[in-house]
RNA sequence: GUCAGUGUAGCUCAGCUGGUUAGAGCACAGCAUUCAUAACGCUGAGGUCGAGAGUUCAAGUCUCUCCACUGACACCA
């Protein structure tokens, strides 16, 4: 069985912003939690490369479409792996490939009798490139937005049978696990339960898109395109293309990460079309919020837009993914503040966590040759032992709630903890008091273990940071299972320990981003 | 406009079915301390819980009105 998470195929009009770093940060920090956890996991991202937009928007440029396309998704497949994302595949809409799943996809659906061809009429606002709803009967009606009078327009598309589907998606949407969070359940339970009216599935005056078989002028509309394309992300190039086979190569997707600006593309249009072609239906969808700076909204108008690359170099990964994971509630909106990022690395990070080892191993190495102390006597059984466990067990409860908030605090208060159990046991003075000689190892021995745990656990978060923490314990993971990992007592008495280096030196606040 | 939601310390938020002096983290101040990355720990100051009215022995918590903000309301993504 595999496990998919899958990102958005995110929309090439533009190279990527800090929202779609966001999403992917978060799945790849998915990706790796359920990879320790055993799973094959199957990550899937990609880009989605049709549409009228970006049509317009390599013309503007003076480029082709394609040309455009190719140079937009590098910067994407570059970014992703400057920021270390674990993805397994990379799927691009523009692949010879997924066209022809997605006309494979197409002809099922019309199989199943589920396409018609119909028209879309109304009235249609040039500047808006939509159709609008205006409720009146005024002769000439006009664009609030653009102040502009409205075209009427009479076009001929294909039309997808959705309102066949108002049971099913009805009772999916309303299913308990389907949709997260609530709130964005809720929004969707409501707009189904409106009705659900067919949709147009193609576009006769757009070029740039996939021509739909057997229609001369028709290019497939680019939802209809881009959702088929977390299927041709799993099924390989080779021989031909089976939708069949999906079923050997991960499908059903377990979940599909979004923003809630597409949510509804998701959790209504995509199932109906999923059932219609005879596939199963993704387990879940996870709406997550967007992301404001300084309580505005990120824009070029503002010029306010933070660049990942940017933020990246300045930063690097530790401190941003944090910052994202465990400040922002996942499904919630958040917001970036520049001193609140760096108060929350250096608090957390550099402080308590980064803190935390380096007394502790300069500890360890000052008293016990260099190295991790010789335990003899069985270890006493301890508070922190016991709060290890908790926080291992609430870690992941929390995780496969997609609730990166609750795992990143488990980690934090362990380390919180064992910051407290140190002062309390204040080592550096019995240390000096021979009645304690064969204790303090014992003290040093828990904060180190507890540490590695620590290191252990922050793994999917910052695998970055867990790396350089596992390493001044000397620790090096192997082959070892997780779950084996995270068994108490694993760091071996006796073994020397590195220099102690700090492992997240704190950040100042003075750069302009 | 219709529907849904939010408004609690400077900031981000917790406060379940109403019940003693309203909580946390960050920021701020003081104390203590040296094993450590001017770090850790302890203590403290900070709120008429958006406004008004009502129900109740008792309301941040229920009802109504008002104010402010946000989101959804079908084919830009």
């Amino acid at each position: 069985m595999s496990f998919v998470i899958t990102t958005p195929l995110y929309y090439v009009n533009d190279r990527a912003h800090l929202g779609s770093t966001y999403t992917t940060i978060a799945c790849d920090a998915l990706a790796r939690f359920y990879r320790l956890m055993g799973e094959n996991v199957i990550l899937i991202t990609g880009v989605d490369e049709h549409g009228q937009k970006i049509q317009q928007t390599a013309e503007k440029t003076n480029k082709t479409p394609q040309s455009h396309c190719d140079e937009i998704s590098q910067s994407y497949i570059d970014l992703w792996k400057s920021w270390n994302i674990s993805h397994d595949r990379f799927v691009r809409t523009t692949d010879q490939h997924h066209q022809n799943v997605v006309n494979q996809f197409f002809s099922k659906v019309q199989e199943s009798g589920d396409i018609y061809i119909g028209k879309q009429q109304g009235w249609y606002c040039v500047g808006c490139e939509e159709y609008k709803d205006t409720g009146t009967n005024e002769l000439l009606p006009t664009c609030d937005i653009h102040q502009k009078s409205l075209e009427w327009r009479d076009e001929e598309n294909l039309f997808f049978r959705l309102s066949k589907y108002q049971n099913e998606i009805e009772e999916l949407v309303n299913s308990s696990n389907f949709i997260s969070p609530p709130s964005r359940k809720k929004e969707i339970c409501n707009f189904v339960a409106s009705g659900l009216k067919d949709f147009s599935i193609s576009r006769v005056n757009v070029d740039w898109g996939i021509p739909v078989p057997g229609y001369e002028g028709h290019t497939f509309y680019v939802w209809f395109d881009a959702l088929v394309g977390y299927l041709s992300a799993l099924l390989d190039t080779k021989g031909d293309i089976s939708l069949d086979r999906l079923i050997f190569s991960g499908w059903p997707a377990s979940v599909h990460v979004i923003g809630k600006d597409i949510l509804r593309f998701h959790a209504v249009y995509w199932p109906a079309m999923l059932l219609s072609a005879g596939l199963s239906l993704p387990n879940s969808l996870f709406s997550h919020g967007f992301l404001t700076r300084e309580g505005l909204k990120m824009g070029k108008t503002l010029g306010n837009v933070l660049d990942p690359e940017r933020l990246l170099s300045l930063y690097g990964s530790d401190s941003i993914r944090w910052y994202l994971l465990k400040d922002v509630k996942f499904g919630q909106d958040g917001d970036f503040q520049q001193k609140r990022f760096i108060d929350l690395t250096n608090n957390d990070l550099s402080n308590t966590i980064g803190n935390l080892l380096n007394r502790t191993t300069s500890m360890s190495r000052k008293w016990f040759d260099n190295s991790i102390p010789l335990i003899t006597t069985p270890n006493p059984d301890n508070s922190l032992k016991k709060s290890s466990s908790q926080t291992i067990q609430s870690f992941k409860t929390n995780f496969k709630d997609l609730n990166f908030q609750g795992a990143a605090q488990a980690i934090l208060d362990l380390a919180i903890n064992a910051n407290i159990y140190l002062n309390d046991e204040a080592p550096w003075k019995k240390i000096k008091d021979p009645n304690y000689t064969n204790y303090v190892p014992h003290i040093i021995y828990n904060v180190l273990e507890t540490t590695r745990l620590i290191g252990v656990l922050l793994n999917p978060l910052l695998p970055d940071l867990s790396e350089r923490i596992l390493k001044q314990l000397a620790f090096t993971p192997s082959s070892d299972s997780w779950s084996a990992q995270l068994e108490w007592g694993s760091l071996k008495p006796g073994v020397s320990l590195p220099n102690p280096v700090p492992v997240m030196p704190r950040l100042e606040l003075n750069e302009e981003i």
